[in-house]
DNA sequence: GTCTTAGATGCGACTCATTTGCAACTGGAA
DNA sequence: TTCCAGTTGCAAATGAGTCGCATCTAAGAC
């Protein structure tokens, strides 16, 4: 279950170019960080890294981009079932919906694409007349190292 | 798309029995609104109607208690894609999953069984040797009354 | 390059959902 | 009836996320 990276770096600045949406220095590093990332980031997270980059980049500015973002389309805003947690992760919107499945016994989080995803929502499409803009699946159960232990 | 209630009312106080969990009067009113409702409840919601039948109840123990059933599969936690803020919704877990598809725009929240769903489930069972103990997909969108007016 | 200003920022205070520590209470087994 | 582990109410704490406001700046117009 690869992460399905196959969007270019720096897609999202361009999308932002694209669109007139304003760049500044405090944006530019947390879409760098959102860009490079290959792990699930919570905003505290998205935070520290976009520091690293630029430590004049705030809390509130980490939450309003984000929001930003959210409206675009351009990043997904994950719950990863609250194992870590009560508060919220973030990932680029890529190609594919994917499933999130959390391990409640080692925290681990995978990712998987299915044909049968695709075919499920396009049957709430058909059969609900409901127009889908985001969709977001998370299973959380046991891992298949972990089945065994537990 | 109707509510798939096909279980006993009283059912999920006889899980408490059954298990050898304390019933207290707290618990009583709580499971009985948990029980009774027609709709998705907040922990806040719940507070008040749980409060109608036995006054006493504290709003730690509606969380105490939405804890407790969680830990024991009895119920499911929602977000509802956050169309009415940041906080939980809840409802009894009933012998068939099912999807919540949230409209962006009316706020509506439809519910809708799907033989696709399953069939998804068992893929991801099966391809990633995963076994799921609970799952949650929830789709933002535009219904069929608000996809022209939009 | 300089001017201009709508839009973005940092800061600190705030809201709101949820959790926790603790002393008092109680369900239900013995 | 007693007993005590488990449960409760209360009040205070936590933690994610938001907001108002004075200041700053990106980027289009000149």
């Amino acid at each position: 279950m690869p992460l399905p990276q196959t969007e270019m770096p720096g897609r999202l600045q361009a999308h932002f170019a694209d669109r007139g949406i304003r760049m500044t220095q405090q944006r530019r590093a947390i879409l760098r960080v959102m860009e490079t990332t290959t792990k699930h980031l919570d905003a505290a997270q998205l935070l520290r890294k976009a520091q690293r980059l630029d430590a004049s980049v705030d809390r509130s500015t980490v939450y309003r981009t984000l929001k930003l973002l959210k409206r675009h389309g351009l990043i997904d805003e994950l719950d990863l079932m609250h194992i870590h947690g009560e508060g919220h992760y973030y990932e680029r919107k890529l190609n594919r919906d994917h499933i999130h499945m959390a391990c409640l016994r080692c925290g681990k989080i995978m990712e998987f694409v299915s044909d049968i995803f695709e075919k499920l929502k396009g049957q709430v499409e058909k059969d609900c007349r409901f127009r889908i803009v985001v969709s977001r699946l998370e299973i959380g159960g046991y891992c298949a190292a972990c089945r065994g232990a537990e």
